[in-house]
Order: structure tokens, then sequence, then C-alpha cells
DNA sequence: TCAAGAATAAACATAC
DNA sequence: CGTATGTTTATTCTTG
């Protein structure tokens, strides 16, 4: 059996600064582990909604991308291409927030401010970047609004009607799935039990690629991995239609190493592409049976193992597992000598999801860990 | 002009 | 009971 210890090397260098609550669940003086067995997963997850068009919004609306950040190796699978909100998603003026160039645009500030162009995007579209910008892509309706008005201004000033939209699209487009949580579960208890229980159901549900959802109101949403090419295609056609000016100088590049990693879509899968793992699931996905969340979906510090006392899964079967998070990339660390295989690999990555998804149990029944 | 897709509006059911 | 969410139907608009 073909060993796979090394460290996957990143396939994405358009990482941006994370998100505050992903800054504080690492540690910032977090060195490279030196003694363990390491597994780098790289995160397609690089930025939030916010930082997503903090870049122009910071620096006066400029649009400009350095095009040394600029990689064809960029993976479409992604959408960390969407991220350079510079080139790809300047559809709107930012005008709450922008301080525009007075010098350089003519239009008054004011009247920005009272007539958002509409953005050219479907609510498909806008419903995709949503789910694809969120750490687990799955988001609940209120989320996706939310979202949809944090990056569009259109929508803050809006009638409320596209809301309708936004749950029109969601029920009746068959590239949205909507994902049952698990409700039965959080009125059980919110003890450190529940933590350890749901970890173990949902070991055990990964067999059956079923994870339990966090509970909450409504459903969430996710991408139907075999609509996402297509969802690409539309939102790539969307920035061709809308974009031919010179600000958007390095979109052609951006697109075009999508282009080429979408390409390799379904015929290749590396080991450095977990994120294709999530998005095709070795198991077939049925309104029942949901897809497994990627790796880079997983909060870390350390998700499991965190007290020292002795873990009741130890003897499950299970390894017990450590996660943490160093700049952009997420480490698994494993136990002593263990010894990874891409099936191995493909199965602790399950494994964080069972656990990320116990976290997530945990969290909203305000369990205390 | 026509068809298909998208957007919009509205009614209704359900869950919290 | 009010609100949010989800589904469905119908109509209008846009686009190729």
């Amino acid at each position: 059996m073909e060993k796979h210890t090394q460290t996957l090397p990143p396939h994405s260098p358009l990482h941006s600064p994370r998100s505050d609550s992903e800054a504080l669940s690492r540690s910032p003086s977090l060195p490279q582990p030196a003694a363990v067995q390491l597994t780098s997963f790289p995160s397609s997850r690089t930025t939030p909604a916010s930082d997503l068009y903090s870049a122009p919004r910071a620096s006066g609306g400029s649009h400009c991308l350095s095009p040394s950040t600029v990689s064809d190796q960029d993976d479409l699978t992604c959408l960390s291409w969407l991220h350079q909100r510079g080139n790809l998603l300047p559809l709107q003026p930012l005008p709450k927030i922008t301080t525009l160039p007075q010098t350089l645009d003519p239009i008054p500030v004011q009247q920005l401010l009272s007539s958002p162009a509409k953005p050219p995007y479907s609510f498909s579209s806008l419903i995709f970047m949503a789910i694809e910008d969120s750490p687990e892509k799955r988001l609940p309706v209120k989320d996706i609004y939310q979202w949809i008005v944090d990056n569009f201004p259109y929508y803050r000033e809006a009638p409320g009607g596209w809301r309708n939209s936004v749950r029109h699209n969601l029920s009746l487009s068959k590239s949205f799935q909507r994902i049952h949580r698990d409700k039965s579960q959080v009125r059980q208890t919110s003890t450190q039990n529940f933590l350890r229980e749901s970890i173990l159901i949902s070991c055990l549900m990964k067999y059956s690629c079923f994870v339990s959802q966090s509970v909450g109101k409504g459903s969430l949403w996710r991408v139907c991995p075999e609509y996402r090419p297509a969802l690409l295609e539309v939102l790539r056609k969307t920035h061709y239609c809308h974009h031919t000016n010179s600000s958007l100088l390095n979109k052609r590049v951006l697109l075009e190493a999508a282009d080429n990693g979408q390409n390799t879509l379904g015929e290749t899968m590396e080991i450095s592409d977990l994120d294709f793992l999530s998005s095709n699931p070795p198991c077939s996905l049925t309104p029942d049976h949901e897809e497994l969340v990627p790796m880079e979906s997983v909060e870390l510090t350390e998700v499991a193992g965190e007290d020292s006392e002795k873990d009741p899964l130890a003897d499950s079967g299970y390894i017990e597992l450590h996660y943490y998070q160093y700049q952009q990339y997420q480490y698994l660390v494993l136990p002593g000598d263990t010894e990874v295989d891409l099936e191995s690999v493909e199965i602790l990555q399950l494994d964080a999801e069972a656990q990320e998804a116990a976290g997530s149990l945990l969290d909203l029944a305000g369990g205390n860990h």
C-alpha cells in the first residue's frame, strides 16, 4: 500500500486573510509540527464574504490585482478565483463603504447611494456564490440573504420580494439541495457526553454518507455537486458578458486558469484535491444522504481531544485526531507513526467531518466543552 | 414571432 | 400568534 505522508502542496496561493473567528481559532505562533506526520489540506476556503469584498473597499475602489497573485494552478473546483473580488466581482459600486476616487468618478456618491446597480447575476448565481463562500459550503436561507445584502448593495435597498425569489429559486432549482437538520438530537442533552455521543454517532454515520446537521431554524442549503460545474459556467459567462473593460485585465487569466481546473474535473483526482472528494463523494447522494462537508470546513484549534481525560472513543476503534490551522492551511496531526495512504486520507477527512458536525451540534445546543 | 429561462408575485403550508 | 421558511402556481420579462 502506497504511503502518502508527504505534505500536500498548496494549489491555491490566492489566500487572503481569514476571518476573525478563524484567526481566533488558530494559534498565531503555532510552529510547523516537527515530530508528527503531517498532511496539509489545501483550503479552498480562503475568504469570508466580508473579506471577499474588503480589498476594493480598503483600496478606495481599485480593482487592480497584482498579476503575481494569479496562479494557473487555481482550482476551479473551489471558488478561490471568485475571491479575487477586484477582478471578478466588481459589478457594483460599494458606495456605502468605498471611498470613491472623486477625481476619476464623476458620479456623485449620493447618486450611487440612492441607486446601486442591480447585479447581473441570476439568483442561482448569487445563491451559489453565497454557499460557496461559506466555510461549510452550506447555508441557511437567512445567511444567504445576508451574504447577498452584504455583497450587493442593491439588495439593501430593494423591496423584500427578492427574498421570495431566493427561496423560490432554492426550491425550484435542481442545483441546490436542502439538508434536513437533525432536530431530534438537540433536545437530548447538551453535556459533554453529547459531544462524545455525537462524534461517535457521526463517525458511524459516515459509512452511510450521512452526517447530522447542526440544529437551527429552517434547513441548510448546499450546492448539488453535479450541478456545480454548470453553475460555475454560468458565473463565468456572466463575467464575460459584463466585463470587458481594462479594469478586469486579469480576469481572463483567472478564468483561463479556472477553465483548466474544470477541464480536469472528473477526469483525474489528485490527493491534493480534497475539495473534489467533498464535491464528489464516493457514495451516491440522495436527499436523505448528504455529502460530507470538506475538511476545509473544520473549525480548528483542536476539535478533538480537548481534554486530557481518557477519551471514551479510544476504545471505539477510531483514531483520536487533532487538527490545527496554521496560516491558510489546516493540518491533521496523526498519532505517532501512523501511516497514511490515499484511502486513509479520505477516511480521515470523513472523521474530521463527523467531529466537526458533532461540534456544531454541541455549540448550537449551548453545550459547554 | 416564439420558446426557454429567469424574475416576480402570491397563496398556502409548516415549523419554531 | 407572528415570523421565517419552504413549496407551488401563475404571470411577466428577458434573451437568443
